[in-house]
DNA sequence: GTGAAAGCGCTAACAG
DNA sequence: CTGTTAGCGCTTTCAC
C-alpha cells in the first residue's frame, strides 16, 4: 500500500513526506492524504489538539469549548475519519454489539417469518442507535443450547442480547448472561422471564381470548386448538386465554381437541388429519401461529374441505404468510417489528446506565379478520360483539 | 465484581491473593479463579511460557514443540480462556467479520424468503468457519446506496462482503469495496459482476429455458412473463433463456406479454389483472420469483380462476412460499443456502490469501413440479421431454 | 524453539 | 477546559 501524495514539490521523496507528516506539524500536514485509514491521532494532529479532546468530541463528552468541538468535527470530515470500533471496544469495553437469539435449527427448519420479522425490526432500530446486530439460531432441544448463546456473548463481547421463546423464559440462561456483564431483553416472555430482565410482548391471554371470542361470536361451538411447544410460555398463555373465553361462553374448555406442533408449516400439516377425522370434527381450528395454520389450510385444500365454509382456521402473529395463502388468514396481529425495536431500545437504555427494575412493555394486538374464518356450517350468525 | 476464590487459606485477603496470582507464579497460581475474563497473559503464566508462544499455539503457528503446544491447550481449557476478538483485530487486522448486503427497503418491504434463505446459508457457513455475519438491508433506489455499504465495511472493518442482485453487478461498488481492502463475493451476478469478483449462482439462462420448455411440453402456447427489476441481471438472463426456448419451439418470443414487478407478492398481485384481462389471456404465467407467483395465484383465486385448470403459474427460487400456498407452486429450485455458503467459502479463501483470478461457481438448479402448472385448457397433452 | 518489546487505535483516570 | 499517561489484549518483528 503506497501513500498517495495529493500535493508535493517535485523531487521530494513521497515516503519522506509522509514521514514528515507523521512526526511533525509542518506545512505538509494538510496537503498529504494517506491511503492508510486515518486514526484519532491524525485528527488530533490535523486540528492541533490532544487525542483526548478528539475522543471527547467524538463521544459527546463534556468539557470542550464549542469552538474546538467544531474544529474537531471539521477535521474529522476533512480526513474522512471514523473510529475503529475494535480499538474503542478494547479500550472502553463498548463493543456496541447486540445479539438476537432465535430458537431454530439452522439445518432442519425452513426460515420462519416470525424470526425474520423480529430480525428486521431489531436491525432497523440498531441502525438508528448505532449498534450492530448478530443473529444466532440455536436449536432449542440441544443440551448445549445455553452454552451456545453464552459463547457468542463472550466471544463477541456483546453488550445486550434479545431472547425469543422459549429462551425468553429460561431464567438460568438469563442469569448467566447477566453474569457476563451483558444485558438481556426478552421477547414474549410468558412467565419467569419477566422478572429476570426487561421484556416486551402483547397481552397473550387477552389475545387468545379475543380470537376465541370472535369464533364463538361467529357461532362456533366445536373447537380444536393447535398448540406449540410447551416451553413457549406466551403461546401457553394464549391457550389459557382461549380456555377462559370458552368457559365464559358456557362451553367446556376440556372438550376442545388439542394437538401440539412445533410452529412449523410441516407440523401443522401433519397434525391436521387426526383432527379432521375425529367423530365430531371441529368447525373452528385455532392455531398458535400462522405457519401451522397454513399447514392445516393446505391439508384442508388437499381434502377438498371448504374453508371457511366447512372449517374455519385461524392463525396467530399476522406474519406475511397469512396474506400470501388462500384464503387469506384470519389471525391475531402481533407487532413483531415494533417488539424487536422496543427490545433494542430497552437494551440501549440499560447499556446507557439505566438500573431501574426490569420493565415489561405491553404492545397492543388486534384480531385481523381476513377470509379463513366464517360462520360454521348451517349456523345462524349470532349477534356480533 | 468480586473475585471468586476457589481455594484459599483462612484469613488471607482475597484481593491480595488475586494480586499475588497476577504478579507471581506462586502456589496460588492454579487455585485462584478470577471472575474477570482471563487474558492471553493469564494462560501464558498458567503454563509458564511467553505470551508469544500462546499466541502461536492459538493461531496454529510454527515453531512450537508439541509438548508445549499440548500444555498451552490444557491451560486454555483449564482457564476457560478465549481470545478477545477486538484485541486480535486491533493487533492483527483480522476482524473476522463478513457482511451480507441485501437489496430491500427495511421500512417498506415485507421480509423476503429469498434474503432469509441466503442469510441462513451464510450464517451456517460462518459458524463453521469462525466468522461473524452482519446483515445489511439497503434500498436499491437510494442514491447513497453504495455509501451505505461502504460505510458498514469501513466502520466494522469487514473482511468480506456478499452482494445480492442488483448490487452483485454493480462494478463500481465492487471496486470501491476492494479499494477498502475488503473482498467481495457476488450472489447471482448476471454480467459484469462476474469479472470483478468471485461469484456463485446457477445457469440462469438454462433455468429460464427449462421452465419455459416444461410449459411448452405441457402444451402451452400463450405465455406471459412477470419480470423483476431491470437491474437484476440474473433474472434478465432467465428471461432470455425463456425467449430462447420459445423461439426454439417455433413460437414468437415477442408475442409474450411482459410485465415488470419488484419481486414482491404485492407487485405480483397488482400486475396480474391486466394480464388476465387481455383479449387473449395467457394460459401460462411464468414469474421471475415465487413471491410474485404467489401474488398472481392469489388474484386468480380471488377471481375464481382455476389453477392450473385454466391458468398455469410458475415461480422461481423454490423458497418456502412455494410449498405453503395452494396449489403448491411449480417452480425452479435454486440452492440459495448452498449459494450463500459457497460465497462465504470463497470469501474465506480470499481472506486466507488466495490471489487467483475471480471464479464463478455454478450450482445446479432443477424444475420442481408441484401443482400450479398443468396442461392448458382443452389441450391434448404433448409428449413429455 | 522461545521470548522480549513494540505497537494496533482508542478510552479513561489524573493532572494541570 | 485541555493534555499527559496508562493501559485494554493481542499479533508481530526481531533477538536469542
Amino acid at each position: 500500500m503506497r501513500d498517495i501524495i495529493a500535493t508535493t514539490s517535485p523531487g521530494v521523496d513521497p515516503l519522506l513526506t509522509s514521514v514528515r507528516r507523521a512526526y511533525a506539524l509542518g506545512p505538509f500536514a494538510e496537503a498529504v492524504v494517506s491511503s492508510k485509514k486515518p486514526t484519532i491521532d491524525d485528527v488530533a494532529r490535523h486540528c492541533g489538539v490532544a487525542r483526548t479532546t478528539v475522543s471527547r468530541v467524538l463521544n459527546g463528552g463534556p468539557n470542550v469549548r464549542d469552538e474546538v468541538r467544531q474544529r474537531v468535527w471539521a477535521s474529522v470530515k476533512a480526513l474522512d475519519y471514523r473510529v475503529n470500533p475494535q480499538a474503542r471496544s478494547l479500550a472502553g469495553g463498548q463493543s456496541r454489539m447486540l445479539a438476537l437469539i432465535v430458537a431454530s435449527d439452522l439445518d432442519a427448519q425452513p426460515n420462519s417469518f416470525y424470526a425474520s420479522a423480529l430480525e428486521l425490526g431489531a436491525l432497523r432500530e440498531c441502525l438508528g442507535l448505532g449498534y450492530q446486530l448478530l443473529t444466532r439460531h440455536v436449536a432449542q432441544d440441544r443440551p448445549n443450547r445455553r452454552e451456545q448463546v453464552l459463547e457468542l456473548i463472550r466471544s463477541q463481547r456483546c453488550q445486550g442480547v434479545m431472547l425469543t421463546p422459549p429462551f425468553a423464559d429460561d431464567v438460568e440462561l438469563i442469569e448467566s448472561i447477566q453474569a457476563l456483564d451483558c444485558h438481556a431483553a426478552c421477547i414474549s416472555p410468558g412467565g419467569a422471564g419477566r422478572d429476570a430482565a426487561d421484556g416486551v410482548g402483547i397481552d397473550d391471554a387477552a389475545a387468545g381470548a379475543d380470537i376465541a371470542r370472535r369464533m364463538i361470536d361467529l357461532g362456533h361451538r366445536r373447537f380444536a386448538f393447535m398448540a406449540g411447544i410447551p416451553g413457549h410460555l406466551a403461546a401457553e398463555r394464549r391457550h389459557e386465554g382461549l380456555r377462559g373465553a370458552l368457559a365464559a361462553a358456557g362451553l367446556d374448555p376440556d372438550e376442545v381437541a388439542v394437538v401440539r406442533g412445533d410452529f412449523t408449516f410441516r407440523s401443522g400439516a401433519a397434525l391436521t388429519p387426526q383432527l379432521l377425522e375425529a367423530p365430531t370434527p371441529p368447525t373452528a381450528l385455532i392455531c398458535a401461529n400462522d405457519d401451522m395454520a397454513a399447514g392445516a389450510l393446505s391439508v384442508a385444500h388437499g381434502r377438498g374441505i371448504d374453508v371457511p365454509g366447512r372449517l374455519s382456521i385461524t392463525g396467530f402473529d399476522d406474519t406475511p404468510v397469512s396474506e400470501v395463502i388462500w384464503p387469506p388468514l384470519t389471525t391475531v396481529h402481533q407487532p413483531l417489528r415494533e417488539m424487536a425495536g422496543e427490545a433494542v431500545r430497552a437494551l440501549s437504555g440499560r447499556i446507557g446506565g439505566d438500573r431501574s427494575p426490569p420493565r415489561f412493555v405491553t404492545l397492543s394486538h388486534a384480531v385481523v379478520e381476513r377470509a379463513s374464518a366464517g360462520a360454521p356450517p348451517g349456523a345462524r350468525l349470532r349477534a356480533r360483539a
